[in-house]
Parts: structure tokens; sequence; C-alpha cells
DNA sequence: CGAGTTTGACCCGCGC
DNA sequence: GCGCGGGTCAAACTCG
């Protein structure tokens, strides 16, 4: 899956963590948060358009989040009819170039065809710009500022989501299907801590874990292609990524 | 015409 | 018990 090298949202996912939430609302649920740099060009299309994954998400429900001043879009996945997987999408409430999605609930089906979908959403999704411009992996803006985040206040993210992925999820690869792409950023993020870097304009990523979300995302299919091979192999590259800066 | 979006109302959990 | 706020529903609307 992943692997949809083609797919590039214009944005970064800079974030990707698993937490089991507690509190807030409803019962113990099972979540999954995503944060994705959105380019500026992404900023222009619609509102907040969440990036693209290979499902599709019908919009159920917008709401004003108190304190933020940013809606909270609502979405249930209608590519499979009894599914249950459903993501919030939100925007960073101190960077509005970042959203914040989070996923609930599992697929209860398999994804499409990556292959397909990738192809089919590069034409169809609209909140996906076409090709505005293939990132460069390079591309140096992963720096990430000082966002404090609902997650990081609110409820805790659990670092050690590795746990998550160890619990026989079946579902991986159905937790976060965001097409990542090269310049994607995945990190761990210390909700509790107060991100010492933030003071930092660069890559504001405490990387002191391993990015276990890569080995996830690794789940989410076996490479098909070539094509595949070459994303996988950005993405084993990726801690370096953050190494050099 | 079907699928998706918008939006106001309603429901429900939680804190006070 | 009450109010607040987040999450969901569903009718109306839009778009392809």
């Amino acid at each position: 899956m992943d692997g949809s090298p083609s797919r590039k949202l214009d944005s970064n996912v800079s974030e990707h963590t698993q937490e089991i939430q507690t509190s807030k609302r409803r019962k113990v649920v099972e979540k999954t948060v995503v944060r994705v740099r959105i380019g500026k060009n992404a900023g222009k299309l619609k509102n907040e358009g969440p990036p693209s994954d290979f499902w599709s998400w019908r919009k159920y429900g917008q709401k004003p989040i108190k304190g933020s001043p940013h809606p909270r879009g609502y979405y249930r996945c209608s590519t499979s009819k009894g599914c249950s997987a459903k993501k919030q999408v939100e925007r960073c409430r101190t960077d509005a170039s970042v959203l914040i999605i989070t996923y609930t609930s599992n697929h209860n089906h398999p994804g499409p065809d990556l292959h397909e979908s990738s192809l089919n959403q590069q034409s169809k999704d609209p909140e996906t710009p076409p090709t505005d411009h293939v990132d460069h992996p390079t591309t140096p803006k992963q720096e990430k500022p000082e966002e404090e985040t609902e997650e990081g206040h609110g409820h805790p993210i659990v670092p050690s989501a590795d746990e998550n992925a160890s619990e026989g999820n079946s579902f991986h690869y159905l937790q976060s299907p965001i097409r990542i792409s090269q310049d994607i950023m995945i990190s761990q993020e210390d909700p509790f801590a107060e991100n010492p870097e933030k003071s930092h304009d660069t890559l504001g990523i405490v990387l002191d874990e391993e990015p276990i979300s890569c080995s996830r995302l690794m789940t989410f299919s076996a490479p098909k292609s070539e094509e595949n091979n070459d994303f996988f192999d950005e993405l084993e590259e990726l801690p370096h990524i953050f190494v050099f800066h």
C-alpha cells in the first residue's frame, strides 16, 4: 500500500501515533493520529482537504472545535458498506498547514488495490493536487513548529505504539492509509514533553525511538513493483533524513 | 440519478 | 442536576 509512490500528497506526514483514547467521549477507542503537513497548495484546495488515502471517505459532519479556529471534519469510510472506520480531520491550532487526522476504528475490509486506487485517486481525488509537483524528498521544510496539539495536551499519546502494533491488529494496513511520499515525516512526538526542540526552526522532530510507524506502514502491503521498492527504499532512508538535520 | 457535501439539530458523556 | 462540548444523524443541496 503504501506504496503509492505515485500519489504524493503535497503534504508530509509528520506524525503518526496510535493511541487508546479512554476519555473525552465514548468508550475506549483505538485511535491513530496522523499529522500531515500540507503544502501551501493544499491549503488552497477546498478547505482542509484531508490527504487522501486509498479509501474513499464520506464526510458526515463538521463541527467547530472549541479552542481551535478550525472546524473538525468527520469522515466515515464509504469504500465498504459496513465499514466502521472513521477519521476526523482538523487543522493544527497553531499551524494551519498541519492537518491532524485521527483515524478511529478499523476497516473491516481489505483496502482496494493500491495500484489502481492510487492511479485512480490521482484523477479522482479532489483534495489532492493532481500533480502540482512532485515533492522532492529532500525538501527541507520538515521543520516541526511548536505545535501544541490537542493530543499533546488533552490526551496522552501512547508513545509505545509498538505495543499496539504488536497486538495483532489484523488491520494494520488499514490503520493509517495515508499515502506517504518521499518527503513524509514520521516522528514520535512526546505529547507530555514540552518539546524542547520547539525553539529550533529546523526539524523539531524528536526521533527518540525508532519510527515505528515506519514499520507499521510497511505492513500495509507487500511491495508489488519496483516503484514500491523504490518507495520502500525511501522509507528506509527516513531515519537518516531526520538525522541529517 | 447516484454519490458526496453541507449544516442544523439532536444525543450523550463528562465536569462542575 | 445542569450546562458544555464533542460526535452523529439526516434532510437538503451540489456535483459529476
